[in-house]
DNA sequence: ATTTTAACCGAATAAATATTCACCTATATT
DNA sequence: AATATAGGTGAATATTTATTCGGTTAAAAT
């Protein structure tokens, strides 16, 4: 018996992204997939069972190996800090991998979305807000509504993060710490 | 002879934003949109030769007569109470208009936009990068590189909009003052 | 070395969707 | 009132795309 070949879910994987990045979730075709990916067609359908499970399955695969899994070790770290270090990251993850933002922005808004795939969206959400709660009880951060803290870091990461691609201006320190600035002065007390 | 109906050219568009809004441009298809907007799927094609002129021609209209129309009669005013009122107009058409806004931002990764329509994009940030370069020479804005500052606005903007319209929260005066407090504490010198 | 099993494949088929067209119908024009 | 013209329609057709399937091959198990 032949295994499963980890190199060609990979490939799917990477085509899957790299044609969503192209013309989004509507210019994406099975065969365009294999063929990009350089199989066959039918070989698609033996890692999948359909298009569906396929788009779900990259979905997971993301939300579960992105941005959560790269603050595991601040959180000892003081707010600002600790804030300065996650907008550094994150702003890195958003611009190093363009191809996967799209795709799951796209993917939320889709007929293929599933009930499961729908609940694994809020997490990164939670972890924010709590930091920020964290602030607002030292009295460093303002005491507005945490959803308008908040939206103001995740709205403002996403935007500058596509802009930055998009105008392929590459991430310096300078622009980290100019932005991350902006970001302080908005919301420390 | 017997003239087009507007209404049903309005019907046509209704019913592409409140489909798109509900299963993305993914889901959109002719017999849905005639469906919803009540006429017959041959009729659709007497007001557009394809789906592609379809959502072309709607993505147009969205932009022309979006958040462009709206501030001519502001450029008047002084850097800050412009800024404001920008925000406030600019938050509250993206409330009450969420399904044009998802629509843009899909068809702007679609296989469906044309080289003409990419062109309408940017004129808002145009607008708002002129204001805030006018502010930073009479010092009241950082110095900062304008689209450091500008994305911070934009992004922040469509997020909170998004999310004000996913919890259902009214836009009151609160959330818009607290809201543009923010914006301004991290602009301004 | 032989057998067995599942990966691999793409042409054939099925399913979904866009588009056409022949036939009505409404309304401007005369 | 009669005519001409373009709107209105949905079943029929064309096109695109997902999925299946019979056959081939590679690797594990014996």
């Amino acid at each position: 018996m032949k295994p499963k070949d980890e190199k060609k879910l990979q490939a799917i994987f990477n085509a899957t992204l790299s044609l969503t990045g192209q013309e989004g979730i509507v210019g994406l075709t099975m065969s365009k997939i294999a063929k990009t990916a350089k199989i066959g067609i039918g070989t698609l359908y033996v890692y999948f069972e359909s298009k569906e499970e396929l788009v779900n399955e990259l979905y997971r695969q993301l939300k579960t190996g992105g941005t959560l899994s790269m603050i595991d070790d601040l959180k000892a770290l003081p707010v600002k800090p600790q804030l300065l270090e996650v907008w550094k990251r994150t702003l890195q993850y958003r611009v190093e991998n363009h191809a996967q933002m799209v795709f799951m922005e796209q993917f939320l808004n889709s007929p293929f979305i599933s009930e499961e795939s729908r609940g694994l969206s809020y997490q990164f959400t939670a972890y924010l807000t709590d930091l920020l709660e964290t602030g607002q009880q030292q009295m460093i951060i303002k005491q507005a509504d945490e959803a308008i803290l908040m939206n103001l870091l995740s709205g403002y990461s996403r935007q500058l993060a596509a802009h930055l691609v998009d105008t392929k201006t590459p991430l310096t320190e300078k622009v980290i710490n100019e932005s991350f600035s902006l970001c302080w002065d908005a919301i420390k007390s």
